[in-house]
DNA sequence: GGTTCAGTGTCAACATCGTAGGTCTACACT
DNA sequence: AGTGTAGACCTACGATGTTGACACTGAACC
C-alpha cells in the first residue's frame, strides 16, 4: 500500500526522532515544536517519544547535537588558520541552514555543564584543541582559541540572523527594514544608514572578522600564521559584495 | 496596616510590572515565569497584565528593554577605543548581573526586526555610531564596528555563562567539572585540560579580546588609535589572573 | 445631577502543553 | 509452554497563554 509522505516504517529510532523534530523546527521555528506535534509527525502516539529521550529538554540537546554533528573538524590540516576559515565558513552555512536552530545551539549549553553535554557537541572542540596543539599551541592556549573563536562565531551568526527585513518585496529600504517607524529626531544615524543597513552581506562581515581574529590570535600566541597573509586590505567605506550563499 | 514584602502599592505601572517579571527570572529563570506567577507576585490578577503588555513575548522584550536601558554609551568620548572598553566592560557586568536573562538578551532579537524593537534596545546603537562617526568613521564603517563589537560582546559573554559547574564545592577539578564522565578514549585533551578550564578569567578573556578585536579593528579602518597601546603583550601559557568582580 | 466614557481589575472558559501511571501486544529466550 | 522485555498506546493531571464578557472607578460633558 502506499505510504503518506511521512511514512511509519516500522521500528522509531533516536535518529528518526531527531529528524523528524529538527524538520519541524526548521519549518515552524523551536516554539512549534511540542511532543504531540512531533507524534503526529511520526504518527505515534507521543508518549513513545520518551523511549527515545528522557524529556522534552533531551530532545532539543538531541536536536543540537545532530546539527553539530555536521561540522567536521580536521585537526590533521597542518595550516591552522586555513581550516579555522573553513570551519568557521562551515558554521554560518550551517545556522543559514537552519535559522531556527540557531537559539538553541547558543541557548542549550547554558543549561548544562560542558562536561555533560551530548558527545557529538564536544568533538568539535577536541577536534579543534587537537588542530591548536599539533600547530604548536600550549593546552590552556589552545582553549582560549577556541573560546574566543567560537564566542566570535556566535556573536557573528546571531547577527547576522537578526537583519531580518518587515517586508521583503518592497524596493525602498526604509520600508523594508521597518524603519519608517522610529522617531526620526533620537535615531538619526541610525536611519541616515538604512541603505547600508539593507545590503549587509554576511560572508563578507565574516571574512572581515576572521582576518582580524586570526592575525590578533597569530600575533598574541607568536604563532607562525601559516599559509598566504589573509589579505587585510583591499576594501574601503561601502565595502565590495561578495558572492554569497543565500539569496535575501 | 502593614504591608507584604511584595506590597500592592496602589497602581500597576509598566515599570512595576517589568520590574517583578526580572525578579523572577533572575530568580528561577526565564523559564519560571508565567504570567499566573508574575501576577501573584504583584498580588494582582494575572489578567490584569494584558492591561500593560499585549502578550507574554512582549513582556519578555520589555526586560530585556529595561535590562539593555542599564546600558549607557558617552558618544561625546573623545577616545573611542577607551570608550568601547568601557561598554564592554559594563556589558559584561550586565550580563553576571543578570545571567537568566542573557539567552533573552541574545535570542528575542532574532523575533523582531531591527526597526521594530523598542527604542530602549536601539539607544546604544546610536550612541554608539555617533561615537564612532565623531572619531571619523562612515558611516558604514560605523556599523561595522558595532555588529563585530556586539557580535564579540554577545559571543564572550555566551561563553562565560556556559563555564558553570556540576559540583562547585568539590576541590578536585575533574570532579568539580563532572568531567569524569566523559569518555577518557574519545577526548583526551579536553580531559586533560581540566585544571585550565577550571580556573577560567572572564574578565581577563575579555580584556584579550577587546585588545584583539580594537587594535584589529583601528588597523582595518585605519583611524586613530587613541589613547596608550593596549598592551598586546604581558602574557603567557597560563595566563595571570586579574581581579575578578564576580565569585564562582 | 445625571450620563457617558475610557481605563482598570476580575472571573470563567478554552485549547494546548509536558509528562506520570498503567495496560496491551509481540517477540526472544529458556 | 512459560516468562521476560521492549515498544507502543491511552487516560489523566496540573499548568500554561490568551479570549471574551462583566463590574467598578473616576473624569468629562451636557
Amino acid at each position: 500500500m502506499p505510504q503518506p509522505p511521512t511514512a511509519r516504517d516500522g521500528k522509531v529510532t533516536r535518529e528518526l526522532v531527531l529528524a523528524a523534530a529538527l524538520e519541524i523546527i526548521d519549518r515552524d521555528g523551536a516554539g512549534a515544536l511540542s511532543m504531540r506535534r512531533l507524534g503526529a509527525a511520526l504518527e505515534r502516539d507521543p508518549m513513545v517519544l520518551y523511549r527515545h529521550a528522557p524529556g522534552k529538554a533531551a530532545l532539543l540537546d538531541g536536536v543540537v547535537e545532530t546539527v553539530l554533528a555536521q561540522l567536521s573538524v580536521d585537526p590533521a590540516d597542518p595550516d591552522w588558520t586555513a581550516q579555522l576559515r573553513a570551519v568557521a565558513r562551515d558554521y554560518r552555512a550551517l545556522a543559514l541552514a537552519h535559522p531556527n536552530v540557531v537559539p538553541l545551539l547558543v541557548t542549550r549549553p547554558l543549561a548544562t555543564p560542558l562536561a555533560l553535554r551530548p558527545p557529538g557537541t564536544l568533538r568539535p572542540l577536541e577536534d579543534l584543541l587537537d588542530l591548536l596543539t599539533r600547530a604548536g599551541c600550549s593546552g590552556p592556549d589552545a582553549l582560549h582559541v577556541y573560546r574566543v573563536f567560537f564566542g566570535f562565531l556566535n556573536g557573528h551568526v546571531l547577527n547576522e540572523l537578526q537583519e531580518l527585513v518587515e517586508n521583503p518585496d518592497e524596493t525602498d529600504d526604509l520600508l523594508r527594514l521597518g524603519m519608517h517607524r522610529l522617531p526620526l529626531r533620537e535615531f538619526p544615524l541610525l536611519r541616515g544608514l538604512a541603505h547600508a543597513l539593507a545590503d549587509y552581506d554576511g560572508a563578507a562581515e565574516l571574512e572581515r572578522g576572521l582576518d582580524i581574529l586570526i592575525t590578533g590570535l597569530a600575533a598574541t600566541l607568536s604563532l607562525p600564521e601559516t599559509g598566504r597573509s589573509p589579505g587585510l586590505a583591499a576594501r574601503n567605506a561601502s565595502g565590495a559584495q561578495t558572492d554569497d550563499v543565500d539569496k535575501r
